[in-house]
DNA sequence: ATGTTATATAGATATTTATCTATATGGGGG
DNA sequence: CCCCCATATAGATAAATATCTATATAACAT
């Protein structure tokens, strides 16, 4: 048997031939006219190299080689059906893979997408990496996730972004403190003090130091920490204040106050990016859908700012390569 | 996904290429140039409607698609890797089916080839039909058989024949008769006799009548059964004499007595008639290579008579028409 | 940087396929 | 014996496929 010029149109034209007993009938079906399917038959046999078909009575009946071709056509033309059924679930997000990258900040909110979102699409795998701003553009550069977290996008050049979350900075003081309870206060009284600072190349230190400089001011002495996690406990224990993304906060924090500093809290605003020139997976699109339709259940609606539909807009138009795509290693 | 331009040659070079990681070296595995690999590759993607294939650190690696198409190109190529199998089997005669019309005085032999042949070959089925030669006739006009057993083949028009036995007409008598004791018999001696005589369209009558036209005799007295063992039996019980195959007596028949006439025995001989102008099934065409080769191992060597390779070859030359073949009802 | 290697694209072509209309053929029923 | 239905064949054509060589591009290793 001839494999090479087998099509599976061929075997959908043999099945329908053997199902409806005669050609002329299945040339209807197939909406293709009777000399057509005869010739495709005729194709398929040549291919096979037996004899297919007999005719008895007027009625088509399949041989012992056509029966079990027909076995196969269905069982193959079957398995091609299932594929199709498993590329819709992939292309509905359904299923799939996709990776996240956040910046530690955002790791204190993004989990009430996720779970969300993983019950609802228990078939979808996500990996979520986590670092500072820094890191993350290192991952950005080398493109290696689908989707990242950042409150201030990189160039933008290759990126789509939309914003989801408020992220606003706040100055924080451990309860007890001498300004915890002036009713105002101003940047410049907090300089003086010692503050609890996250490493450079962080984004909250870099927004920090920008407001500053805005303002004109200069840090006076600093302590720095490695994460939100530990100069919250620091600014509990008094080692200083800081200034930090409100989601840091627990909900109920009695041994920390929050300052009415002046010009605080300093706004930004997380968003999602995508790359814009690598192909964004089912499973991660599927994944920015879910976020854009229930965000305002999962996170607390002071925080909220969905921009998530402009971007889904923009992606939709994106060309797609369709053969293959790249990824660095 | 669209199924229509799906060939199975897309999806062997697909497989060769996810295999060998590389399309270059699946080129070669495949005999073809590497443009043409990468062409095929190219109608594959659009074919299915998503990437296929991603290429990390110089190796293509499946994307989810492309993996879950790579499992099912694998299994429906498997597929029909068994489907092939299936055929040769087919093919060699080791699978399938047949059926053989003897005319009744064969099934005296016929056992002894059908039996060793379906022990050699447990996967054919065989259907054999029994009657006298005028239904076998009918028979085999109607085409209902691929093989058929006459001493005396039909027109030949449409036939191709092989002898394989000698099936010699003995004249017999009761032990005890008073010609049973004599050196020499004539024929015209028997004719005042009973005879027993089978129904008019068998086989044996028809050759017994014609050989007593030829030397100028009359029947006398006869009386008319409607089987071989039946007439057996009433020689031996004394009701008359008779004229039967020889194979229709028991290697001891203590009873009966086989009178030496002068002239017999009438010569005839069995052969394997195959209709010309019907394909003939592989499964028939394994029984009658089979009977060549073993044919002598299976019956007393005096009535080997075997002419079937001269069949065989004259079959091997005969043309195929692949696709359809006709039964009559 | 630079040469090497792997892929992709372009351009070309012979072959095959899918499909039609029109016509021949062949079997079964009256 | 003739007619009707189903099937097969012929002839035609637009499209697609398979395949090549030559060349451009991208990625990788020095």
């Amino acid at each position: 048997m001839n494999i090479r010029h087998l099509t599976f149109r061929l075997l959908q034209v043999y099945v329908a031939v053997v199902a409806s007993g005669t050609v002329s009938e299945a040339a209807r079906r197939l909406h293709l006219t009777q000399p057509t399917v005869s010739m495709q038959l005729k194709r398929l046999g040549e291919a096979v190299g037996e004899p297919l078909l007999e005719s008895r009575q007027g009625r088509l009946y399949p041989t012992e080689a056509g029966s079990e071709l027909y076995r196969a056509s269905r069982e193959v033309l079957g398995r091609f059906d299932d594929f199709d059924d498993y590329l819709s679930a992939l292309r509905g997000g359904e299923r799939g893979r996709f990776s996240i990258a956040l910046v530690n900040t955002a790791q204190y909110v993004l989990p009430r997408l996720l779970g969300p979102h993983s019950r609802a699409f228990p078939e979808v795998e996500v990996t979520v990496h986590i670092g500072n701003r820094r890191q993350m553009l290192t991952r950005f550069e080398r493109q290696e996730d689908d989707l990242y977290v950042f409150s201030h996008p990189p160039s933008l050049a290759h990126a789509r972004a939309g914003r989801f979350l408020r992220n606003p900075l706040v100055a924080v003081a451990p309860r007890g403190h001498p300004l915890a309870t002036r009713e105002q206060v101003d940047m410049s009284e907090l300089l003086g003090e010692r503050m609890l600072l996250r490493e450079p190349g962080s984004a909250t230190r870099m927004l920090f130091e920008s407001w500053l400089q805005e303002q004109g001011l200069t840090l006076g002495p600093t302590l720095q920490m490695a994460s939100n996690e530990a100069i919250r406990i620091g600014v509990a224990a008094g080692m200083g204040l800081a200034v930090l993304s409100e989601h840091v906060l627990p909900p109920e924090h009695p041994d920390i106050v929050i300052l009415p500093v002046a010009g605080l809290p300093i706004e930004s605003h997380w968003q999602f990016i995508v790359r814009s020139d690598r192909r964004l997976s089912h499973a991660a699109l599927g994944f920015l859908r879910f976020a854009a339709g229930h965000l305002d259940e999962c996170v607390e609606p002071r925080f909220l700012s969905n921009e998530l539909q402009g971007l889904l807009d923009r992606l939709e138009e994106a060309p797609r390569n369709l053969t293959t795509r790249r990824t660095e290693p």
